[in-house]
RNA sequence: GGUGCCAUAGCUCAGUCGGUAGAGCAACGGACUGAAAAUCCGUGUGUCCCUGGUUCAAUUCCAGGUGGCACCA
């Protein structure tokens, strides 16, 4: 019997959870969640995790799983969760992913190059460079290190930049020679489904949201991590503007615009990347019928 | 009813000594392979309230109209 993973994919805040819940529950199988900042367990109400219920009912997987405190990436959710999946499907035919995380999903359906984990203490070294000397002499560095990629990356994005020069630093080879864009194969099918809905009432349903993560304490919960703001799992939407308030840089009311503005722009971005991708079919959040029929043709495949 | 002020982008408003206009916010598009809810790049979307007048040319000046605000009755 072939395997199968559906995702559940669509901006934030479209209404992807709800759906996953039934749709988990139509197939009586688990859930693995795609999203980069539920998987940390300190932050809840700021990245709207499932309710207890739902948690209980139905096993989630990469949810509240990882700590603020670890370094995490693209990569490491591509092996951690194929070990998952791979013990899962002893279990189940057909397991559902959902999430907006855009290169965690394509980590995982098409996977990601080869490269050694990142030197913390390089990292660190390269990033105090950039804040004390500006780009370019890591500009003019990585011109030497890998001309290659030099050509070829945005030169206004440091994050590229550096991330480039810790591979070159660490393996003593260029950063272009560990890009060779994999696209592995995988041993199950893919079923990506889009969920989307009229921009104006996605806006709306976003705005609300947050009046909803105000009210259910997000503020209490952002102090309790404001200690930890330099971790990158807190340069987050709903946190870090709380952190310009806790700082006296913006009112409370101007947090609270920032985050509904923020998110929104979030959920315009992650539906550039998704408009893009051809293997999407697209339906509305209450298609439920149709989704559950579409998954069936496919599975028959 | 009278007088004064205002009418320009989705919103708040600049501005053009007459040559069809620009900021902030909002909105929109794009890039993306180990920090990705990150990071970076880009776009002005307009009957300048309406009708007439003056003028080579009116969003700008003039008159009237309409709407809004303020004050006086």
């Amino acid at each position: 019997m072939s395997k199968s993973l559906i995702i559940l994919l669509g901006p934030t805040g479209v209404g992807k959870t709800d759906l996953s819940e039934e749709i988990a529950k139509y197939y009586h199988t688990e859930i693995i969640s795609c999203d980069s900042r539920q998987i940390y367990k300190e932050m809840k109400i700021g990245t709207a995790v499932p309710d207890h219920e739902v948690l209980a009912t139905i096993p989630h997987h990469f949810i509240q799983s990882h700590s603020i405190h670890d370094y995490y990436n693209a990569s490491k959710f591509e092996q951690e969760v194929l070990q998952k999946l791979d013990q899962l499907y002893s279990k189940y035919d057909v397991i559902l992913m959902t999430g907006g995380s855009m290169l965690y999903i394509d980590a995982l359906c098409k996977g990601i190059d080869d490269l050694p984990n990142v030197d913390t203490n390089i990292r660190n070294s390269l990033v105090k460079r950039f804040e004390n000397e500006g780009i370019e002499p890591l500009k003019e560095l990585l011109s030497q290190l890998d001309p290659v990629y030099f050509q070829d990356v945005d030169l206004k994005n440091h994050k590229r930049i550096l991330h480039a020069l810790e591979i070159c630093l660490m393996t003593s080879q260029p950063y272009s020679s560990f890009r060779t864009n994999p696209s592995k194969v995988r041993n199950f099918n893919i079923i990506k489904i889009g969920i989307n809905c009229e921009r104006e009432l996605l806006y709306d349903r976003i705005n609300r949201r947050v009046d909803l993560m105000f009210a259910e304490g997000l503020e209490k919960e952002a102090l309790g991590l404001f200690p930890f703001k330099k971790l990158n799992a807190l340069n987050t939407v709903g946190y870090r503007e709380l952190f310009d308030y806790f700082e006296n840089r913006i009112t409370l009311t101007e947090a609270k615009e920032k985050i509904k503005s923020n998110s929104r722009k979030y959920a315009r971005k992650q539906l550039t990347w998704f408009r893009h991708d051809p293997d999407i079919t697209w339906f509305k959040p209450g298609m439920k019928e149709e989704i559950i029929f579409y998954i069936g043709q496919e599975l028959q495949k």
